[in-house]
DNA sequence: TATTTTTTTTAGCTTTGTCTAAAAATATTT
DNA sequence: AAATATTTTTAGACAAAGCTAAAAAAAATA
């Protein structure tokens, strides 16, 4: 595994991140998610297919080699463990996080993400509900379900929050939803697509469709009879 | 505060600690430092006194300006707060931390650090006993004497080692010397300057003149009598 | 003081990563 | 299918930070 540079470092999370949804990457895709231009995007390319990161084909969009996938796993591994650690140790907030990580996750030193790891306690998810890859750049693959898919009736568990604002956070923290969070699906009204949810025994209340499109949950599971079993806290 | 290179930020943490022992750093001395070449630093120089964080006429050295000496306390606050977590948290030994401080103190923001100052419980040293300055810049000018200055029949703590070699951690650890052990001189030999010195009630034991070089100590203190009074530890 | 040596600076070139403008390829419409 | 629109690539520039080789200044020595 050798040594790349920030900007190297970054085009290969950005392609990684693009596949998940679109298989093949497009140079204007790229370009409009790192902020730079299309001309530059093709540059990079270029250089990261001699290196052998990446699949390109001029004009036909590329996607990461499997050396370029293990790289990008190693960046999100450094990321999301410096967003745990940001989070849970130096007690800064979800939605400041992902920038100051944006950094962090630059400095490539094996030993240091091995022991940061340790010492973190190996957490499974970042605090966004994101999984992060292990030392061998395994990564737990949990189909997330977004909340508009769900039918009423259902029960699930929250997993994931896309958005990454403190607009997102303010309103979370007022319905008193997060990560693990049990949400029992009320009802969906057709008007607004606004959901009626519930959680535990308190009295149901609404989240609105741009929320709702913004929180994801693991599939529904055999859950123990409400308030019986273990607590989820 | 404005934002600066990495490589910039490493042109003024070395003239700062290039200065403390010159006054005024010279072309060479600085190229030497950083490994690179005089003419590299009379480009960088140019560009720092163009921002005005240093005072430099061409031919006659350069020195840092109170501006120029504010940034390079906050990148040195930076690094020796990542030292001190480095070791203290993710246990790396003494040796090691370093080199990876050296990438982790080019990450500014404001906040990370003085979050991570507070987490570590405001470190007043970091490992190798070199103070850490505070949220402000400030830092303790400890006046420290080497090993090698002092008269026999003095007692006096150790406060830093400069050397940060594995193989100089090997041997005081062997010793079983570390930042704040008292140390007691007994005696000097001509012949090698060679020292020989005493910790607590345990025998006498010797230490060489290259060792004694890389140890520096606190001003001999009025100690309690032995055995007396608060541990040390 | 004149000469030689050392140090420092200048000039010009290289690499990395970016950009703009123009050209080429691909897609979409009529 | 031809014309038009969009996307992508190429060509050429630029800034940062480094380098080598040559010139200029300062320091040391004869």
């Amino acid at each position: 595994m050798l040594n790349y540079s920030t900007s190297e470092e970054n085009y290969i999370k950005a392609i990684f991140h693009l596949q998940r949804q679109d298989g093949i990457v497009s140079t204007n895709e790229l370009a409009n998610e790192l902020k730079t231009k299309p001309a530059s995007v093709t540059d990079m390319m270029k250089k990261l297919k001699a290196k052998k990161l990446l699949h390109y084909q001029p004009y036909k969009g590329f996607r990461l080699s499997s050396e370029g996938s293990k790289v990008a796993l190693v960046i999100i591994r450094r990321h999301r463990l410096w967003e745990y650690f940001l989070a849970e140790k130096l007690k800064f907030t979800w939605d400041e996080v992902h920038e100051v990580a944006e950094h962090l996750e630059h400095v490539s030193n094996k030993k240091l993400i091995d022991k940061l790891d340790e010492f973190l306690g190996f957490p499974r998810v970042d605090p966004h509900g994101d999984p992060i890859p292990d030392a061998n750049g395994r990564i737990e693959i949990s189909k997330k379900t977004c909340l508009t898919d769900l039918s009423p009736g259902i029960t699930a568990i929250v997993s994931n929050v896309s958005d990454q604002s403190s607009e997102i956070l303010e309103l979370l923290e007022h319905k008193k939803i997060s990560i693990g969070t049990k949400l029992e699906i009320k009802k969906r009204f057709d008007f607004d697509q606004s959901l009626e949810v519930k959680i535990g025994r308190q009295p149901a209340f609404t989240i609105s469709q741009q929320l709702a499109e913004n929180i994801f949950v693991t599939a529904p599971l055999l859950l123990p009879a409400e308030g019986e079993g273990k607590r989820n806290k």
